[in-house]
RNA sequence: CGCGGGGUGGAGCAGUCUGGAAGCUCGUCGGGCUCAUAACCCGAAGGUCGUUGGUUCAAAUCCAGCCCCCGCAA
């Protein structure tokens, strides 16, 4: 088929690999402008940008996607299929109802369940034990279009938001291949979500990822799964913001304030929280590199009765 | 020119302000203690202090340039 392609980030290049695997013809790459980002205010192309760069696609990067000068622009490709992965802009409905086929999306979490930004940390935070992708074709709504198909995942004891976006990434491409094929050969089947079951997530936050160490402690291990590598949880050490990247529950009652390092061995570092410890395992300090929890204690002097977050 | 921290034996850090013979914790190797040990004791190996140049009798330390890593902000 003959498809244009939109997304931006690392989450769509999988499913654009995907399909220029699978033989289509991807004739337009659709992508959000570049905009300086990193240190020092660099420009940086978009993930998919890259990406299509290096398969010699031509690369469209509008401003405003609905303006009249653009939609015509991509009327002009004739193209049979848009695939729309992660865009970050809103489509209008003479677009969605430009190409033959529609718009169809690719979205990483069970649809109706985690319409939304996010939808991959937020299932390692809220503890889910399955999640997957779904296959639609885009109306109006936000992730509200008909449902074609879905493909699930159940998470592993260890998972971490990168870890299960690798996962969906791999799985999304597989599946947006088999719904183009469906859709091809007219055997696929569109189901109504039922918005009842529905539920919303938010963008994520740079603060949603400060510990409040009053909270359970398996809580707080799965916020910093879930946020582990993007955005990270953390909290702060003598004003120094200190990040954790990877953390476990462990039994125990100490006294003590939240956030009290109340157990300091070779190499454990132990943290009083709401309900039972947390054992740091992998951190980083403000400024410095990021480091198991033995060679951190190597180095820093750190006494029991520290109170992590103050 | 967005703001800031850092590069010191294998790891993590101190020392830099107030130049003057390389330190701490851990690891490694050897020995000892012990029923035993990841515990304890004794000993050893291992560093051109990121790089280039400058100042000085003398530079990890002061000055200038360059490279690399990282936090914030976007």
């Amino acid at each position: 088929m003959k498809v244009i392609f939109m997304g931006t980030p690392d989450f769509s290049v999988g499913a654009l690999e995907s399909i220029i695997e699978a033989g289509h013809e991807v004739v337009l790459v659709v992508t959000k402008e570049d905009k300086p980002k990193g240190r020092g205010q660099e420009m940086m192309f978009t993930p998919v940008k890259e990406a299509a760069i290096k398969h010699n696609i031509p690369v469209f990067q509008p401003h405003r996607i609905k303006d009249a000068e653009n939609v015509s622009y991509l009327k002009e490709y004739g193209a049979d299929i848009f695939i729309v992965v992660a865009y970050g802009q809103i489509l209008s409905e003479e677009i969605l109802n430009m190409p033959k086929y529609g718009c169809i999306n690719v979205h990483a979490s069970l649809l109706p369940k985690y319409r939304g930004a996010a939808p991959i940390q937020w299932a390692v935070i809220n503890g889910e034990e399955v999640t997957g992708v779904t296959t639609m074709k885009m109306d109006m709504g936000i992730d509200t279009g008909d449902i074609i198909e879905k493909a699930t995942y159940t998470l592993k004891e260890d998972e971490t938001g990168g870890s299960l976006f690798d996962r969906l990434m791999e799985l999304g491409g597989e599946l947006i291949v088999s719904t183009m094929k469906k859709i091809e050969d007219g055997t696929a089947i569109f189901i109504k979500q039922n918005d009842e079951e529905s539920t919303h997530t938010k963008m994520l936050e740079k603060s949603l990822g400060k510990i409040d160490f009053s909270k359970d402690a398996a809580e707080i291990e799965r916020l910093v799964r879930g946020l582990n590598p993007w955005p990270s949880a953390y909290t702060s050490l003598n004003d120094k913001s200190l990040k954790i990247w990877k953390c476990k529950v462990v039994d125990g009652t100490y006294e003590g304030d939240f956030g009290e390092v109340v157990n300091i061995t070779k190499n454990e570092m132990l943290v009083k929280t709401g309900n039972k410890c947390l054992s740091i395992l992998e951190l980083q300090l403000e400024g410095r590199k990021r480091m198991y929890i033995e060679d951190f204690l190597c180095g820093i002097n750190i006494e029991e009765g520290t109170i992590l977050g103050k």
